[in-house]
DNA sequence: CTTGCCGGGAT
DNA sequence: ATCCCGGCAAG
């Protein structure tokens, strides 16, 4: 089966030494090989072969660690997907849509843009609506959004394994239905 | 700041 | 088909 249900992390296969590790909730366990993980979940968790039943789920990842021979003498340099620079990324620096949102959007404030020419002689306050809430009947327009939970709160960003597939892809959840 | 997800990309 | 993210709307 496949030898290679990793996560996010570990982008790229580099050239270091590798070890795989039960993300089951509280276990540990870390070997360097991936049948081995796999037995291990299927042993001591999953309890025993079931009959007639496939596609078990497979708690474990694949993480690079780092190579012992030279430089060993610093801090165990193997972090936990917690803690990554780039998952942290997404929890704070999002500073970014804050800035540059408003000016796509055209209506930070109710700044309005005044339609004035010369050869009008009438002079009424007139607007023009350059992009508002408008809703099309014929037009797949945004779905309004409901007030339940979907799996993304329910179960946070940790322990995304446990959301429903879609949710994982980042599209309508078919777990809790609306 | 967050959640939910459409549109579109990658494999 | 399966997997994932950018960017946006709404709260
Ligand atoms: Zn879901």
């Amino acid at each position: 089966m496949s030898c290679e249900a990793v996560g996010r992390w570990c982008k790229s296969h580099l050239i270091n030494s590798v070890v795989f590790e039960c993300t089951w909730r509280g276990c540990g366990y870390i070997t360097n090989t991936c049948l081995k993980v796999e037995a291990h979940i299927r042993q001591t968790h999953l309890g025993p072969k079931k009959e007639g039943d496939h596609e078990e789920e497979f708690y474990y990842t694949e993480r690079e660690v780092a190579a012992p021979p030279p430089t060993l003498s610093h801090r165990d340099m193997c972090r936990p997907p917690h803690e990554d620079p780039d998952y942290q990324r997404q929890l704070v620096g999002s500073y970014r849509q804050g800035l540059l949102s408003t000016l796509q959007n055209g209506a930070a404030r109710p700044i309005s843009i005044p339609v004035t020419h010369s050869w009008s002689s009438s002079q009424s306050p007139k607007h023009l609506k350059i992009s508002g809430v408008s809703s099309s009947p014929g037009s797949p327009g945004r779905r309004p959004r409901s007030d339940n939970k979907k799996c993304r709160k329910v179960y946070g960003m940790d322990q995304r394994d446990l959301w429903c597939t879609q949710c994982k892809w980042k599209k309508a959840c078919t777990r809790f239905g609306d």
